[in-house]
DNA sequence: AATAAGGTTTCATTATTTGGAACAATCCGA
DNA sequence: TCGGATTGTTCCAAATAATGAAACCTTATT
């Protein structure tokens, strides 16, 4: 028996290491200094210094000679290229998203999971164009979002146990969820639906209703959204482009399942 | 005295070795089998399986347990969407270059340079809207476009030499410079005029103008190109446009070096 | 000029990676 | 159904690379 699952805990070897300290100087979301980064790490300075060397050689990180400061590398956007195209289900479902797009005319998300977080991998706005990596590659939490909660309610059993453990519970609004035990019965409740919504759980005014994708075999591929504000839409308004999204989620799931890569 | 510049030759440690083979699965542009990619690398058996393993369990690759393949994971993804929006001028030229594509109508490429690559970061089609990551992340050759040419043109004199090297010069079309000497006399031109031409070097029937965008201490930050085809427009016609194609290059790096990061 | 803070290098110790070879599982043609 | 490939997985002693405490530079700060 092996663990091909996903990495709960910490790093395998060097490079688990090295992914870390990738994640960290990411996370920030602007240069980093490599005090910082000693800070937030618990590596020592010494062994910091060599992996930041390591990543920065092989064009991971890029640093700014100037003002001593790393951040990501474009080898990374190099290699999204082909992760977006490969192993995301947004080329494929391109077309349905625009089809949906124009039917409801609210914003879209298409997203999978990543480490228990939700990953955005293709987006629609209401009206205006898309908006290229600046949305693609965006995480939200999964316990109060649709599309987090419609995919969460789906996973087997223990995948679910173990998603829920990574969540960070935070009362975004007074309608988050809290706490493992609310969110658990919130997942029976969808599994039970079918579709997940998003009561102002994440930000005042806006709501949502999500569907999971799912393979043939029940599998959870990912999950799509329809996005509005209270100002705009209600629940109940939402409620009525249900047939349009999980149709379209169902679609999705098939074209994904017959084209797995001619060859 | 240190070497921060670019791993021209291969691997620092394990890390490197992984991430080599992070671009072997890349490259491939379909999911991989262990053998296929046993084939190409020169690790042995065990080796290549262990790193397999270890990029798997840490989401920078994705296994396929029914057809036993390999491919980019999401965790690129999501990293990419740091890279692209700090280290890439994407996010900061975008206005100009939706300004530019009002004004001249043409395909608009932005791009920079990735280990003697071509990286585009963004784009502006003719007409069409924009197509996410699908175009962001390509690369393309750097010795037969006009966006790798005018960045080559600009480089220090040995990066340009070791940019040079890089090139696995292939003759595309009649027109390709196959040659490290003919791309130099071509280079030396450039830096003379001020703005590269792709004469149909790199495609039958495409051509373009191509600019470098340079910091005001003279460093290659990227380039921006127009690409037409023989059918729609000429060398000359492009040649017009080029004063609305270096002024939005300059305006591309006063914006970038203004704005560095507030902090 | 002195001090502090941030960053870089050294080197003996330690832990991880290595890879040949044995092992298991699966596929294929007769 | 039976051999014989082919492909994927595990072992383990030897080789190698990573480690981190401390020393050492190098800029800022007072």
């Amino acid at each position: 028996m092996n663990r091909q699952t996903t990495n709960g805990g910490h790093a395998d070897g060097t490079v688990g290491k090295a992914l870390d300290v990738m994640d960290l100087v990411a996370a920030r979301g602007r240069p980093v200094r490599f005090a910082e980064l000693l800070a937030e790490s618990d590596h020592p300075k010494a062994t910091l210094y060599r992996l930041l060397q390591t990543l920065t050689n092989q064009g991971m990180l890029t640093y700014d000679e100037a003002r001593q400061t790393y951040a990501p590398g474009l080898r990374l956007v190099r290699l999204a290229h082909a992760a977006w195209q490969q192993s995301s289900l947004a080329p494929i479902a391109r077309p349905f998203l625009d089809a949906l797009s124009e039917q409801v005319g609210e914003t879209i998300h298409l997203a999978q999971m990543d480490q228990g977080q939700v990953l955005y991998v293709d987006k629609r706005n209401a009206r205006k164009p898309i908006d290229m990596f600046s949305e693609a590659g965006k995480i939200g939490p999964g316990y109060c979002t649709g599309v987090g909660k419609a995919m969460m309610a789906f996973l087997p059993e223990d995948d679910r146990a173990k998603a829920i453990n990574m969540q960070a519970f935070f009362a975004h609004t007074p309608r988050t969820l809290t706490d493992a035990e609310a969110l658990e019965r919130e997942l029976d409740a969808i599994r039970a639906e079918g579709v997940s919504f998003d009561r102002e759980e994440h930000e005042q005014g806006i709501i949502c209703i999500a569907a999971p994708i799912l393979s043939a075999t029940g599998r959870v591929m990912g999950a799509l959204s329809i996005t509005t504000s209270t100002q705009r839409n209600t629940l109940d308004g939402l409620e009525k482009l249900r047939p349009a999204l999980t149709e379209t989620a169902t679609k999705i799931a098939e074209a994904a399942e017959s084209w797995q890569f001619p060859g």
